[in-house]
DNA sequence: TGAAATGTTGGGGCG
DNA sequence: ACGCCCCAACATTTC
């Protein structure tokens, strides 16, 4: 479980008792969090830290800090409930764990496993600089339920394909880690120099509580008791609220994978005919995301680019125009500017709504899909390198278990075939409020008397396409048949 | 977790 | 009554 740089021979502090920094990087929770629990359980002295910069956030990330800085006094009230408090420092990780270190005369640092190369390679700069002041780095397996080296092939390869992948995962079920035990006391010590409070911390102020590990138990309860069953048949309607809801929560740690797989199970085994079918796409959802993390830790070159790499050769439009349009949802296609404004509205996008829009931004403006991955990292609040990344390889065709590069979406298609009502779009595009359901997903069809009835004249009140989907399309299939250069008209 | 193009079939209108 | 055509509905192939 653990892995790390090396062990410091006897380190106890002064009080008789060890003492160990526990990063709550993707980790902002109490319950079930693997370094938290084994540093209480160790018996040490534990100081839980977060590193947070009081910079003012830059528009686009506004969503997601904010999400975060509630998970955070969620958090703090939690461990305050427990004895402990959070230690808050102003400052990057780099310079300020091993700061904590310092500062608290620390043994350790125990911290959750990250898989990106990035992270990887910050966490060997910070172990090396704990370790240069005498203290161990160890970090944990907690963000997945199998590693990547836990889950190999006949010939001990890793898997490439996600049903292969399925399988042998399946054959693991046994061994899944359980949840830890509940802890009822953290052991901490008083603060010291540079460590802050939370209400303290300047980019604190004004943030409501709010969403956290609390709320996350509360969606989960919910999910259980009314959409689980059912998950199948209403996932797709992205104007329905038939998913769980829970990827803020896990993307910052708020809730443990174990604690939902444990809770989920546990309806499953309750269940009988479609309700247990549903529970089982549930199910495969969630191997889909320890599938993305098993790819990203084996196969790291797909954090920079294409897992098929002469797919990196694709020439991709640089039209910014086309670009900003995707961006504020102005492109024209109403399913895709509904799922964009959502996103910007709530920094938050349906599952569906997601490969609806990666579709359009790659096979349609044929914009690489390393910008709409850069963009959904900025302003998703359930941002996560690893399942990201794999969700646009998949869309784009580049990926491991891709699919074939011309499957192209018809955005029209989409949006008729899983928001036939329009509701979806009628939420997040209000132009569209009064457009009649056979239109709603195709304005441009109405009359001129048509849509000054529906309050939507075309060009005026709302877009007009800005690419002909038909056209596009036939371009996508040249330029990946033939990834050589090539320039873009307009 | 696609969609368009192409092929096949069968029913009904119609000369 | 019959063959022909049209086309919807469905299946298969192709990108």
């Amino acid at each position: 479980m653990k892995q790390g740089s090396t062990c410091r021979e006897g380190g106890w502090g002064e009080e008789g008792r060890r003492t160990v920094v526990v990063w709550m990087r993707r980790g902002l929770r109490v319950q079930d969090l693997t370094p938290l629990w084994t540093a209480v359980k160790e018996g040490a002295s534990v100081v839980p830290v977060v590193c947070l910069r009081d910079d003012a956030p830059t528009r686009k990330q506004t969503l997601r800090r904010e999400f975060m800085r509630e998970a955070l006094i969620d958090c703090d009230a939690s461990l305050r409930s427990l004895g402990s408090r959070l230690f808050v420092r102003s400052g990057t990780p780099e310079a300020e764990i091993p700061a904590a270190v310092q500062a608290h005369r620390a043994d350790a640092v125990y911290a959750v496993r990250v898989y990106d190369p990035a992270g990887i390679a910050r966490d060997g700069r910070i172990a090396e600089a704990v370790n240069a002041i005498g203290a161990a780095f160890v970090t944990f397996k907690d963000t997945v339920l199998f590693e990547g080296n836990e889950i190999r092939s006949g010939s001990g390869a890793p898997y490439r394909v996600f049903t292969p992948y399925m399988n042998a995962w399946l054959g693991y079920r046994d061994e899944v880690p359980p949840v830890l035990p509940l802890l009822r006391n953290i052991p901490s010590p008083e603060v010291r120099g540079g460590d802050l409070a939370l209400s303290r911390f300047p980019g604190m102020k004004g943030v409501r509580r709010g969403r956290g590990e609390t709320m996350a138990r509360h969606r989960l309860r919910a999910f259980l008791d009314d959409g689980l069953r059912r998950y199948g048949e209403r996932r797709d309607f992205p104007g329905e609220e038939g998913t769980s809801r829970l990827s803020p929560y896990l993307a910052v740690g708020a809730l443990s994978i174990r604690t939902v797989l444990k809770a989920v199970r546990k309806g499953r085994q309750r269940a009988t005919g479609p309700a247990r079918a549903g529970i089982d796409c549930y199910l495969k959802e969630l191997l889909w995301r320890e599938f993305y993390y098993q790819v990203l830790h084996n196969f790291p070159h797909v954090a920079g680019g294409a897992f098929r790499e002469e797919l990196n050769d694709v020439s991709w439009s640089r039209n910014r125009r086309h670009f900003a349009a995707w961006c504020q949802g102005r492109t024209g296609y109403p399913i895709v500017d509904a799922a964009m404004r959502q996103l910007q509205q709530e920094g938050w996008m349906h599952n569906r709504a997601r490969m609806i829009v990666a579709s359009f931004l790659t096979k349609d403006l044929h914009i690489n899909w390393q910008w709409g991955e850069r963009y959904f990292l900025d302003h998703l609040i359930d941002a996560d390198i690893a399942l990201n990344n794999g969700g646009w390889q998949w869309t784009a065709g580049t990926g491991t278990d891709a699919s074939p590069w011309f499957r192209i979406f018809n955005p029209v298609l989409q949006g008729e075939k899983f928001d036939p009502d329009g509701l979806y779009v009628r939420r997040y595009v209000p132009e569209l409020a009064r457009v009649p359901a056979r239109a709603v997903h195709r304005p441009w069809v109405l009359t001129g008397a048509e849509q000054r009835d529906a309050g939507c004249v075309l060009r005026k009140d709302y877009p007009g396409p800005i690419v002909n989907h038909n056209e596009e399309r036939k371009v996508t299939l040249a330029l990946y048949r033939n990834p050589g250069p090539r320039r873009h008209p307009r």
